[in-house]
DNA sequence: CGCGATTTTGAGAGCCGTCAAGATACGTGG
DNA sequence: CCACGTATCTTGACGGCTCTCAAAATCGCG
């Protein structure tokens, strides 16, 4: 039915720890004194994967609890046949390895589609977190809440959206999601991954995915090439999206 | 696209909340003595709602946190020309409203396909337990955790799988979760709901969600009538349902 | 400049959707 | 206990969205 595959297996190159990119960031909460000091007690350290690393894997035995610091990845499950579905995209500030810890059993795979850089954390530790800063342990729950909005998101487009609704909607919430982030400017981001990819997120076929853009094109709605997208009728591109949010408004700034 | 539904406000009707089913049950972990007393400050008190009634609607202002104490329901949601997308059927034990409860907004209805007896939570106390119960809280993003498991399974499932696959693993997977809760026995559950609800969880149409249950039961795979599920050859079920987990074993018992 | 990965395009088929109409089940009232 | 209306389930006919197979065109890179 569908592409495979395989995926490789990339050891971490653990280095230090200093200038976490996420702290910077103002799209990110502040830690207290304490929480600080906890988190870096909480840290193995950090870890910087290539392109195409797998970073999880499906059925493996020991894995970890980690922080996205900056890159692009994606979780997907992968059937007997080699048919895939990515389950989504992961971006700078998402954790990763959360179901494993808890669940003791990880039932998805991950994968980088760029270099990335990740925060490795203690699991045997977490409930030591949640011992000791609530706070905290809430915005654990609170990251897997809103993974489990888009999942929601995801799965009613894929369930019920037409092929052109599906693209649409998808690259809508992947720009608005980059935008947050600081990743886009202008109407354009750059996607770093290839239609297959998409396929394999909309639950459609390559081909089918690829005449589907072009169509988008050729409307005069958006234009894909060379892994960057440009939004050109934004107007049009929320319609076609049906029941989607609508493009980020620009915030105020000082 | 697809068929819709106007969902019904129903007022909840505040009862007691002596005699929780779910404490009773072995399947369900048990509180420590401070714990208890602290889950019970925790409770606003039980409610009841009729089959039919809709106990989160999307886009509603306020909205409760809640654990099923008895019936069947489930979790949806709806595009504006009324497709609907079914994310999730709920049972005993599940949580409600821990979205909402954090993330400030509902992007999700529910709705109680039989009567349903709930336990009503102060939402605003939530922090509370984080604070005073990690042991609870870590309970949560157990939960929480659990429910975006069974969300990749599904989108993995309507996005990769055949009608045939998706209607097995669908089936297979509620058989197993009522067999966990009690609910199930000799092959044979009820299932209280309509085609029509299948189709809506699946990503197909009623129609072919007919056709295929018509076929599966011609090939002497499993029968569903009035809304009982039997099923007929186990082996033929897990077959047909690419990549799912097998039949729940029998547990021990002295 | 050459090779592998990715993107496009064409052709044909099929799974699944829509429309429609019966058949069956179920609850209610007579 | 039967009549009747509504909800649900079945089945047929037909169409189309999306898939698969295949091959050509581009792109990226050493």
């Amino acid at each position: 039915m569908n592409q495979q595959e395989t995926p490789r297996r990339t050891a971490f190159s653990l280095t230090s720890c200093d200038d976490c990119p996420l702290r910077k960031s103002d799209a990110f909460r502040k830690f207290t004194a304490e929480e600080f000091d906890f988190v870096r007690r909480f840290k193995i350290g950090e870890a910087r994967v290539p392109a195409g690393a797998t970073i999880l894997l499906e059925g493996a035995p020991a894995d970890s609890l980690m922080t996205v610091l900056s890159g692009w990845g994606f979780r997907y499950k992968s059937l007997p046949d080699g048919r895939r579905q990515i389950l989504n995209f992961v971006m700078p500030g998402d954790l990763l390895g959360l179901q494993s810890t808890l669940l003791r059993e990880i039932h998805h795979s991950a994968e980088a589609l760029t270099e990335m850089r990740l925060c490795l954390f203690r699991r045997e530790r977490l409930w030591l977190l949640y011992h000791e800063h609530p706070g905290l342990a809430l915005d654990v729950t609170w990251l897997a809440a809103r993974q489990e909005l888009m999942l929601d998101e995801n799965l009613t487009s894929v369930g019920r959206r037409s092929a052109r609704e599906r693209v649409t909607s998808l690259l809508l919430q992947l720009y608005n999601r980059a935008s947050r982030a600081g990743l886009a400017q202008d109407h354009e981001v750059d996607l770093p991954f290839t239609q297959q990819h998409l396929a394999d997120a909309l639950g459609l076929s390559l081909v089918h995915t690829n005449r589907t853009l072009m169509k988008l094109s050729k409307d005069g709605v958006l234009r894909w090439s060379n892994g960057r997208l440009k939004i050109i009728d934004p107007a049009a591109l929320v319609g076609a999206a049906t029941g989607s949010s609508s493009m980020p408004q620009p915030r105020p700034f000082l």
